[in-house]
DNA sequence: AACTATTTATAAGA
DNA sequence: TTCTTATAAATAGTT
């Protein structure tokens, strides 16, 4: 393998896995950070290491993104019932006005 | 400004902003996958953009790391009472020691 | 925790 | 958006 290149698979030695965590996790983190700033973005990012431990980064406040998040989906699944129903009434519709007799 | 090299602060022009916004959530993106994998990580990656447009990536499911999050802040305030609880208990248990006559 | 050779990301231009 | 190219930034392996 050539000097600065690795293939993207889990790294099996334990003390070369946490030194690339380290420094990858680093390197998300402000690349998220820098992504905010530049273009105005609400951001969230959530880590959790494979030992478990928790790292967050968050441009307003992480509860403030999962909020947003949740809400968002919310509408969306509201979206998409709402446009489930005027499909089957329209449906109904259709039904209604091929078995009318007018 | 040296080609290749800006400073991190907002883009005042949308079309150039819309275009950074595009190359660098792609690469944030592909850089957290890629930290999950060779990391064995649970990552989540949320991002608004600031016409208010939702993009994601998680590593498992958002709503996985979501509920990982939230349980691991709410153990973490319970584990904070507990400590808090200890040290008033601790602090009591000496008052008693200084006010006791044996 | 630093170094450095390379790869990768990306700003600007087309 | 998508491609190209010049340059900056990230990072794998090493010291």
């Amino acid at each position: 393998m050539v000097k600065g290149k690795i293939a993207i698979r889990k790294i099996n030695c334990s003390k070369s896995r946490q030194v690339t965590f380290f420094k990858r996790r680093t390197g998300l983190m402000k690349k998220a950070r820098e992504l905010s700033i530049l273009c105005d973005a609400e951001i969230g990012v959530i880590i959790f290491s494979c030992t478990g431990k928790l790292y967050e980064y968050a441009s307003t406040s992480m509860s403030s993104v999962i909020e947003r998040y949740n809400k968002m989906k919310q509408d969306n699944q509201q979206q998409s019932i709402t446009t489930e129903e005027i499909q089957v009434n329209a449906k109904d519709q259709v039904k209604h006005l091929q078995t009318s007799d007018s």
